[in-house]
Formats: C-alpha cells, sequence, structure tokens
DNA sequence: CGTATACTCAATGTATACAATTTTTCTCGC
DNA sequence: GCGAGAAAAATTGTATACATTGAGTATACG
C-alpha cells in the first residue's frame, strides 16, 4: 500500500534533516532513481514535494539542490517566527483547548525532566541528549502553532520550521547554550494558560528576539571561526 | 523555448485566478491534458506549482481540486497577514531602497488618480475599474513585502496573497467598500519613508484590522445572501 | 429484498523510451 | 598554450504504455 514515491520522499527528507545530503547539495533525478532503486517518475513527484516543504530549491541556472540556509536567511526566518508566531500565541489564547494546554504543560515537564539544575547537564556534550532536547523544542513551537486555531498560519510555520531545521544542523551543537530556552516557554504558557493575549505575545517576542540573537551569535562565531580556517560556509 | 509545463502552468492559473476553474472544481489529470493538447507530464508539473503557492489542494479522500477559501480561512489569512505584514513594515523602515520607496508612492499616486472626490469614483459599478483598483492594492502590498529586503518573508506572503486572490474572486465585486484602503495604505507609507517602524508597524495593524473587518462582514452578507437562496457556498 | 462479492471503469502511480537542452569535453586552428 | 567550435555526455522535459488502486455497479446468493 505503501506508494514508492512517498517512501523515497521520506528517504530523501531523513537524508537531509540528518545532513547526509548536505546544503546545496545538487539533486540528480537519475542519481537518487538508481540509489534508491526506482524510477525517475516518484523521485521527482518526491523533490516536488521537499520543494513545497522548502527544503528544496532551484539552483540558479536551473537544477535543483538541498536549500542553502544562510546567516541573513537566518535572521529573516526568525523574523517570520516574530511575526507569525505572536500571531500564534494570540490565537491560542483564545482558541487553545483543554488537550492542547495540557500538551504543551506536558512539554515543558519533558524539557524540565532533562534539566535540572545540575550545571553539567546544562551544557551537555552528549549529542543524543541534545537532539532530544531540540526535538522537544521543535514539538513546542508545532503545538503552540497548532493551539491558534488557525490552520493557514500552522502550514506557513512549519515552512519556516523546516528550513530552520536545516539551519540547527550546522549551529545548535555547536551552541548548547541556545537552550536557556525553557524559561522562557514556560512564560508562554504560563499567558496563554491565563488566556492572556497581551502577555503571551511579548513572551513569544521576548523569546524569539532572544533566540534570535543567540543563533546569530553562535552563527558569527561559526563563521569567523571557518574563515579561520578557510573553510567557505556561507 | 517555452516549456509546455510552463505554458500550462500559466494558462491554468489563469484560469483559476479568473473563476474560469471555479473554486472547489477537481483537477483531473487526463482531462486537462486533453484540453491543452498536451500529455499528462507537464500538466502534473504544473498542477505541483500550483500547489506550491497554494491555489490547488487535496481534496479529502484522493484528488486534487482548485483551492476552497471559505469564511474561517479568509480569517485566518488576514491574521497570518497581521502578522507577517508588521514584520514587513518594520523591515521596510529599515531597508526599503530609494527606488522602493518611488515604487511605494507611484503606488499611491495610481491610486489617487482613480479615486477623485468624485463620489460615482467612489463605488464604480465598472468592473474594468474595480479591477484595476485590486491589481493596484496587489502590488502596494507585493512591493511592501518586498521592501522588508526579507525572501523569506516576500515567499510567505506571496502564498497568502495567492489564496486571497481566489477570495476576492467572490468578495469584492460585491463589495466595491473594500476601497477606502488608500488613506491607510498613505499612512503606511508616510511612516516608512520617515523610517519609523513603530509608526508603520500600527499603520499596517489598523489597516489590516480594518481590511479584515471590511471583507468578514461583505463574506457573511454573502452568506446570508446565498443561502436566502438556497446556496452553498461555503 | 438485502447484502456480499466480483466486475468495470476511471484516475492516479510507475516505468521507460525518446526528444530537447544544456554542459562538458575534445579537438583543431591559430 | 588557448580560444572557438563541434562532438559527446549528462540532465531534464515529454509522451506513452502499463500497473495499481479505489469507487461505483451489477449480479448472484442467502
Amino acid at each position: 500500500m505503501g506508494k514508492l514515491f512517498s517512501k523515497t520522499y521520506l528517504a530523501l527528507r531523513q537524508e537531509i534533516l540528518s545532513g547526509k545530503l548536505a546544503s546545496g547539495k545538487s539533486l540528480i533525478e537519475q542519481t537518487l532513481a538508481d540509489r534508491f532503486e526506482v524510477s525517475r517518475t516518484p523521485i521527482r513527484e518526491a523533490i516536488r514535494q521537499l520543494q513545497r516543504e522548502g527544503l528544496v530549491e532551484s539552483n540558479r541556472g536551473g537544477g535543483l539542490r538541498v536549500t542553502v540556509v544562510t546567516i541573513a536567511d537566518a535572521i529573516h526566518l526568525y523574523d517570520c517566527r516574530l511575526g507569525l508566531e505572536q500571531v500564534a500565541a494570540m490565537g491560542a489564547c483564545e482558541n487553545a483547548t483543554a488537550a492542547q494546554l495540557e500538551d504543551l504543560q506536558d512539554c515543558l515537564a519533558q524539557a524540565n525532566l532533562s534539566d535540572p539544575t545540575d550545571p553539567s547537564m546544562r551544557s551537555p556534550n552528549n549529542v543524543d541528549e541534545l537532539e532530544n532536547r531540540l526535538r522537544i523544542d521543535q514539538s513546542f513551537h508545532r503545538l503552540l502553532a497548532d493551539s491558534s486555531g488557525n490552520p493557514q498560519l500552522a502550514d506557513l510555520l512549519e515552512q519556516v520550521f523546516s528550513k530552520m531545521a536545516l539551519l540547527r544542523l550546522t549551529t545548535t551543537y555547536q551552541n548548547p547554550d541556545v537552550l536557556e530556552i525553557w524559561a522562557e516557554h514556560e512564560q508562554i504558557v504560563a499567558a496563554i494558560v491565563q488566556r492572556d493575549s497581551q502577555a503571551a505575545a511579548i513572551a513569544v517576542r521576548n523569546h524569539l528576539v532572544a533566540s534570535k540573537m543567540r543563533v546569530v551569535q553562535a552563527l558569527q562565531g561559526l563563521k569567523t571561526e571557518a574563515s579561520l580556517q578557510g573553510i567557505a560556509l556561507f
């Protein structure tokens, strides 16, 4: 029952999100078809879907490639989130169901579980632990988007998140402090629970402005580091 | 040099935006292929692109159709714009080039040209004139998005605009007063010219909140009107 | 008469062959 | 050696045939 294109879509997506297919890598239909042992047709369909999600973009001069996210893009994406997630938070104050509020709180609980005041956990060198936290963070923001009761909004945010996921591939491992976020998340949830949309919007704004700053700093750190080694990152 | 799929894409897009292919109409590859006298392959490519733009969506139960925009969707889309365009306006205050500022002002001038205090022009029964104003309005908002210097943002807004264009097919002709907007547009431009991002954000907010209200009222008018006639609009 | 099963048909999914186009590489003349 | 131009290869675009799936219909059986 599993359509071939959806299998290859999932596989490709996984490879992109895991970095196995690096940012900027150009996608050749025949090559992929050979690798996945299907014809070009399902590959094309899979690529189209990835294009819709923003994980694949067209190379200048024709051809497709895995989307490249530059520092400038990162900033721009954060600004998009800033606009959209404030609206989402206000929507959530009006429309979040009891179940959704619980889910949000569960998310916080899960995060706290792995984030005691133990300083060794604050900046874990453990990659699994980091990935786990990232997953929870993504869940949180996705949950927030869904709670807004605005599917159009959730859709747009999903696209932004996809591209940010690409970004994190290069960033977060280098910058565990990005995970100061949980106190900020708690403020957001608190405001939503109280159905205080002004406070929620402000909390989201604070969170995203701070996150943006953290990430940009991390990226610029990476950049100078890379340029010292003569690596062209962006 | 014109690839077939781009021709059929343009044709299909035109038909959708002009209403010739009505909202909700389901798209059958073979049928379209016959009509445009090409094979199914370019049709599929064209449809995928339209899907990316949000003009085509998947029907529950499989199959694709021209996107249906309900009243709820209209509200949701306005909320998305509210978030995104405020950010756009603030970005424009920082990044708009002299040329872009001029373009924005030209846009206003063009609108005023066809909007003297002549009351007969205020609610033109002239369809061409209405379409012209709509075009100018779209240009204005697109220009605003571009002036932000944030391509990601412009991209997201473009998607929103596409769906709104579908909406206007049913709405605006019935509701010429929607075009009270120009005074509001002037405030936006004034703020951007002065590089006052707070004022710009507020002006955008005012404009979109008002527009949203106008459109929702118009839609609800349509709805009751239609239900009186036993027509299921949404 | 109702229901379940098999059939039919319409639509999409997949493979493949071929065309058109673009890019690369090779060679020839300078 | 190097640039122009032609041959070759690689890549995407298009057509078409066939497979699969799913929805609807007819039919046979209880």
